[in-house]
RNA sequence: CGGGGUAUAGCGCAGUCCGGUAGCGCAGUAGUUUUGGGAACUACAGGUCGCAGGUUCGAAUCCUGCUGCCCCGACCA
């Protein structure tokens, strides 16, 4: 992508309204734009972020079994009476009418409409276990929307459910996406510690919250310090390997780890000192097992192998890639600005041309973001007539893991610069040399 | 929902106490000189001073009501 054809309005100065470095960030390098009290326009560089999350999410889904459909952000107010749950959400739920009257709400959540989905269709317990996922905005009328896309009234959701024949399965479909969620965290660079968690309105008896660790955490949080090294299961794990699943869930829930709601004290404090880690948390996901809460009441129920009909076990998981973005940006961030994880970078490598009109750097670095963005390196080429300065802290602020300075001191002798945003290390080499190491890091 | 703050150009702010017809920096446009860590100069453009009502010869400024936004707390993906 050229600059110069680009829409990156970046700030020089920080709207007042922005407290915390997410969310100054996230406005100061045009990937926002606030709309009103926590609802958000993603401008394009904040919506290539989005897509890299949610696609990381996906991959992860997929990859345990789970199945993607879209339903819709706006549901009939009768189903959540189906559940109970019309009259107990309260507030926080957006409710609207159509124009016959009708009444409406702007989906918080899915459990409701994902049972009704699923009861029109599953008969036989043959067609269990059966997950199924969409990534879709939510709308929960915050008492007091703050820190941007960290706690904002519109946000998006990867939410998934799952349906099983009896506990055993469910257990099991809990499991597969426990391991997952490791993952998915675990690919975007963000240590995620698995908590026992209070199930609020969502309900059931088992439930654990991901929590990324940042000094600008919502939540306090406590855990063995041995949770710092744990690392997440390989790609290859086998997820229908029922005990192959169970033992990564059982290692990642032996020590103690609990949020603020949650915490025992007495226990926390009876381990040695050096093991407590006590620290403020982002909570980027939350997984949910609530048994038959949602299908009994809603009828959704299957035929078992004994030919008796029962109700499924069910369980809800999800993970908000738009809370995501800004939790990076709180675990990956210097004075300078944001310093994306190459796994969801807007670009991969900044290109900066120091003298536009030179015809030896417009040469170079024409042909440099050719045969990049050939090879399938994302460039963000900045080829506006523009002081170097002001290229070098544009960079910096937007955070791309690499940066290709090109100017006409460097190719007097041959030589271009590759700076890594994250240590700051530059060095100078043949264009034909960074090609190759940009190409190779890509692959 | 309780407490506090704030609203003046795209962004950051001054002006409000003490009423006299709106200003500074950055950003923008044009030109000149510049060009390896946010350039300088000149010129230009940009405002229903959050909204409504009131007081006054005259209101950004005083009074009344309303609204938006932000922060702290309680609550939550």
């Amino acid at each position: 992508m050229r600059l110069s054809r680009y829409f990156l309005p970046i700030l020089r100065e920080t709207p007042k309204e922005a407290e915390i470095v997410s969310h100054r960030l996230m406005l100061r390098a045009g990937m926002l734009r606030q709309e009103t009290a926590g609802i958000y326009a993603w401008l394009p560089l904040g919506l290539r972020v989005l897509n890299k999350i949610n696609a990381i999410v996906r991959e992860e889904q997929n990859r345990a079994g789970a199945i993607e459909l879209l339903m819709p952000t706006i549901q009939p107010a009768d189903l959540w009476r189906e559940s109970g749950r019309y009259d107990d959400y309260g507030k926080e739920m957006l409710r609207i009418k159509d124009r016959h009257e009708r009444e409406m709400l702007f989906g918080p959540t899915n459990e409701e409409m994902v049972t009704e989905i699923f009861r029109g269709y599953v008969r036989s317990y043959k067609d269990l276990p059966l997950n199924l996922y969409h990534i879709q905005w939510k709308f929960r009328d915050e008492v007091r929307p703050r820190f941007g896309v960290m706690r904002s009234r519109e946000f998006l959701m990867k939410d998934a459910y799952s349906f099983d024949i009896d506990a055993e399965g469910a257990r099991h479909s809990y499991a597969k996406m426990f391991v997952a969620y490791l993952r998915t965290f675990e690919r975007m660079g963000l240590k995620a510690i698995p908590m026992r968690a209070d199930t609020g309105p969502i309900g059931g008896s088992l439930s654990h919250e991901f929590i990324i660790l940042a000094n600008t955490g919502e939540s306090e949080v406590f855990c063995h310090k041995d949770f710092l090294d744990y690392e997440a299961p390989p790609a290859d794990i086998n997820f229908d390997d029922r005990a192959a699943v169970q033992d990564v869930v059982d290692r990642w829930t032996a020590r103690y780890a609990a949020t603020s709601e949650m915490h025992d004290a007495p226990v926390f404090e009876a381990l040695p000192e050096a093991e407590r880690v006590s620290a403020r948390g982002i909570e980027v996901g939350h997984i949910f097992s609530f048994g038959t809460k949602y299908s009994e009441p809603m009828r959704a129920v299957v035929n078992g192998a004994d030919g008796k009909e029962v109700p499924v076990q069910m369980g809800s998981y999800g993970i908000g890639p738009s809370r995501l973005a800004a939790a990076l940006i709180e675990a990956n961030h210097d004075e300078a600005g944001i310093i994306w994880p190459r796994a969801v970078a807007p670009f991969h490598v900044g290109l900066a041309n120091l003298k536009v009109g030179d015809p030896a750097t417009d040469a170079a670095c024409e042909d440099l973001y050719a045969r990049l963005t050939k090879a399938g390196v994302e460039v963000l080429y900045d080829d506006r007539d523009d002081r170097p300065g002001a290229k070098f802290a544009t960079l910096d602020l937007i955070g791309l893991p690499h940066q290709l300075i090109v100017g006409p001191k460097g190719l007097a002798s041959g030589e271009i610069e590759l700076k890594d945003r994250r240590t700051g290390a530059r060095e100078s080499l043949t264009p034909d040399a960074a090609f190759n190491r940009l190409v190779a890091e890509s692959a």
